[in-house]
DNA sequence: GATGAATGAGCATTCATTCAT
DNA sequence: GATGAATGAATGCTCATTCAT
C-alpha cells in the first residue's frame, strides 16, 4: 500500500489521519480483510463486526479509521484502483511484442495471471463493476473504463499507424470489440472459478480470439 | 404466466399449490410488483412489506405462497426465464435475413427494442446476471448463457454451412465472440440508462460491430 | 384512555392501527411504563429495551405501534394533553366558589391533589414543560401555556364584570400574574418531592398568596 | 474566573491540581467553551470530543482535568454560580432607589440587561434550572433559590422596616410572590427568545407586575 | 503533564419468519 | 386459506473512559 495514496485519501477525508500513523502491517491487514468481505458478499451483507475481528480491531477503531461503513469500501476501492492503474501503466511502458496482433493477444491475457494469485482481488474487482446499488462502485467502474479505454485506444492508434489495423474503421468501434472480448473473459473465467468444473484457458482462449478479430470470421 | 409452468414450479417445491389456485390476475399482480422490486434493488434492501402491499396481498399470504424470500425471487427468476426462452426460441423459429451477416447484425439487436419498453425486465435481467449474489442468480446466469450459446452456435453452424463464416476456426470460439459483443451492448445500454447522458445508438453499434468481424480489423 | 383519542391519533399517524386494536388494558400498560420512562430520565437516556420490557411487550412491538422512538413519546404527550385537557374543562364547567379570590385560590390548588397520587404524571408533566431539546415538548408546552391562559383569562373577566377585579389593569398583566403563582408552585412542589424535606403547604400557600394579589402588599 | 473558587473546587475534588496550574487564559478558554456546549444541548448529547477541539485542548487533557464528564459540568456550574453570586452581592451593596416598590420593580429587571449580550450564559442558567436531570442541576437550583430568596427576604424586610410594606403578612409568602414573577419573567423571555417572534419588554412587564402587586388586583 | 489511540457498552431501527385467529 | 400481530436477530454508529507513550 501506498503511503502517499494513504495521505491523499486521508486529505480527502476518507480515511482518518488516526489510521494513516498505524502500523504499515496493520493498514495491510485491515485492507486485506475488509477487502475480503466486500469481494465475498453484497455491501449489506458485509458485517463491520467480522472485518474488525477477522482483521484484529475493535469495531470502534474501524469505525474512527473511517467514520462510515461506505468509507471503508471507499478506501478499499481507492487503494485497489491506484495499485490497479500502476500496474497498468507498468505495463504499457515497458517493451512489448513487436506486431499489433501479439501486442492485443498479449493485453488480452495481462492480469489474469495475477488474478490467478489473488482470486479475492479479482472477486472484489468483479463485485465493484457491476455492483450498482452503492455509490462508490460507479466511480470504480468509470475509473476503470477510462483506463481500460485509453489503453486499448493507444493500441489501435499505433496498429493503424503501422498499417497492421485498418484506418478505415472507427478506433472507438474496435475499441468497444476489444473491451467486449476483455470484458466476457473476464466473465468467462469469473464462471469458471465459480463452478469449479473446467478451468478456462486464457491464453489459448487470447490467440484464438485474436486470430479472429484481425482476420475476420468470413469465409 | 404460463400456468404449465406455474405447475412445474409447484412441483419442485418454489411455488406452493395454494399459489397455484390463485386467479391468474393475481397471480400476474404478484409477479409484476415482485419483479419491479427485485429490479429496483438489492435482494436485502427489498422489502417483503412493500411488495405485499403494492401487489395488495397480505405478506403472510406472500409468504405462505412462496415460503421463502428467496423462493419469491427464485419464482419470478423462473417465469422471467421461461418466458424469455420462449420469446427467443419463438424468433428462431420466424424467418430471417438471407445473409449470415444481417442475421447477426439481427442477432445484436433483437430484444433492444423490447427493453426500451420494458424497463424493469431488463434491470432485471442485468441484475440477476451481474448483482445478485444469490445462489438464484447463478442459475439464472446459467441458463442465459446456455441459450444465447445455443441460439449463436446455431447461426455459426448455419454461416458455416454456406460458407458466409469460415469453417476452419472453432465455432466456439466465434461463439465466444458474438457473445461478448452481445453482453458488452448490454452493459453499454445500461450504462447510458443510468448516466442517462447520451443515448447509446444501438442499430448503428450493432452493424459496425457485424463489419468488423466479418471482416476482421486487420490493415 | 379515550378510544377516540387514539383513533384520530392513528389518523394523525403517531400510533399505527396495529397499537389501536390491542387491547385496552395493553394500550394502557404501554401508555403507563412509557410514560414512566420518560418522566424519569431525559428522552436520550429513556431506552426502548426498558419500556418494552416493563410494558411486557418486544421491543419490536413497540417499534411496530409507534415507529419511532420520537413518535411514542409523542403518543404519551398526547394521551396526557387529552386527559389534561378534559379535566380541567370539567373543572370549569362545573360550580364554583361565589367571590373572585376564592375562585383564585381554588384555581392555583386544583390538581395539586390529583398530583399527589399520581407522581409519574406531574414528573412526565414538569420535564414536558422544561426540556426544549425535543421538539414535542415545544408543542406540549404551547399547548399547556394557552389552556391555562384561556382559562386564568376566563376567570379575570368574570372577576372584573362583578368588580371584584380592578378593571383599570391589563387582563393580560394579571394573568401573567396568577399564571407566575401557579407556575411557581409547581415547582416549589416539585422541589418539596424532589428533596423531601418539608412537605410544601399547597392550599395554606394558595390562601395566603390570594390575599396577598388580592389586597396588595402596601403596607 | 476567580482563582480561589477554583483551588476550593480543586479541593473538593471537582478540578485536578493540573488544571488549577494551566494558564488562566486556558481555563478561560475551557470554561467559555463547554459553558457553551453546554448551554445548547442536554448533557448527553454534549461531546467532549467537540469541547475539547473548541477550546483547542485534547480530549485527554480534559479528563485529566475534571475526571468526568459531569465534573466538568460540576466544575462549569460552580464558576458559574460564583460570578452570578458575585454580581447579585454587588448589585445589593451599591446604591438603590429609595421607594420599595422601585427596588423591587428594579429588581425583577436586573440581569436581563447582562442575558441580553449574554446569551449562552443565560441558555446555561435556564437549562441547569430546568433541564438536566443530573445531580449537578439539584445543586444548582438549590443554590439559585437560596439566594434568591435571601435577597429578596432583604428587600421586604427593609420596606417593612419604612411601613411601605405590609407587615401582617409573612415575609416568606411575600417573597414567593415575588420569586414567582421573577421566574415567570424569565420564562416568558426565554420564550420570546425561542420562537423569534415579538419581543418580549421586561422594563414595562417589571413596572406593571410591581405596581399590581403592591396595589392589588381588587376592583 | 499532554496526548490521542483503543475500546466496548449501549441503542434505535429493520425485517423475515412464525403462528394464532 | 388469509391475515397481520409478535418477535428477535442483526447491525451501524456514538462516545465516555482508559491507558500507553
Amino acid at each position: 500500500m501506498d503511503e502517499n495514496v494513504i495521505l491523499s485519501l486521508t486529505r480527502a477525508g476518507i480515511a482518518t489521519a488516526t489510521f494513516r500513523k498505524l502500523e504499515p502491517e496493520k493498514k495491510e491487514l485491515i485492507y486485506k480483510n475488509a477487502l475480503k468481505e466486500f469481494a465475498t458478499d453484497i455491501f449489506d451483507r458485509v458485517s463491520l463486526d467480522k472485518i474488525a475481528a477477522s482483521a484484529g480491531v475493535s469495531k470502534g477503531s474501524l469505525l474512527q479509521y473511517f467514520t462510515h461503513k461506505e468509507n471503508l469500501l471507499n478506501f478499499i476501492s481507492e487503494i485497489f484502483l491506484s495499485e490497479y492503474e500502476r500496474v497498468w501503466d507498468n505495463y504499457f511502458v515497458r517493451e512489448h511484442p513487436i506486431r499489433a496482433r501479439d501486442r492485443v493477444a498479449a493485453y488480452l491475457v495481462t492480469r489474469f495471471d495475477s488474478w490467478e494469485k489473488e482470486r479475492l482481488e479479482f472477486a472484489f474487482y468483479m463485485k465493484m463493476q457491476y455492483e450498482n446499488s452503492i455509490d462508490v462502485s460507479r466511480k470504480f467502474r468509470e475509473r476503470i473504463l477510462a483506463l481500460r479505454h485509453r489503453h486499448i485506444l493507444g493500441m489501435i492508434e499505433r496498429g493503424i499507424k503501422t498499417g497492421e489495423i485498418r484506418g478505415d474503421a472507427e478506433p472507438d468501434a474496435i475499441a468497444f470489440l476489444i473491451q467486449s472480448l476483455s470484458r466476457n473473459m473476464e466473465i468467462a473465467y469469473q464462471m469458471s472459478l465459480l463452478t469449479g468444473r473446467g478451468k478456462f484457458n486464457i491464453k489459448e482462449t487470447a490467440d484464438k480470439l485474436t486470430l479472429l478479430i484481425f482476420d475476420g470470421i468470413s469465409g
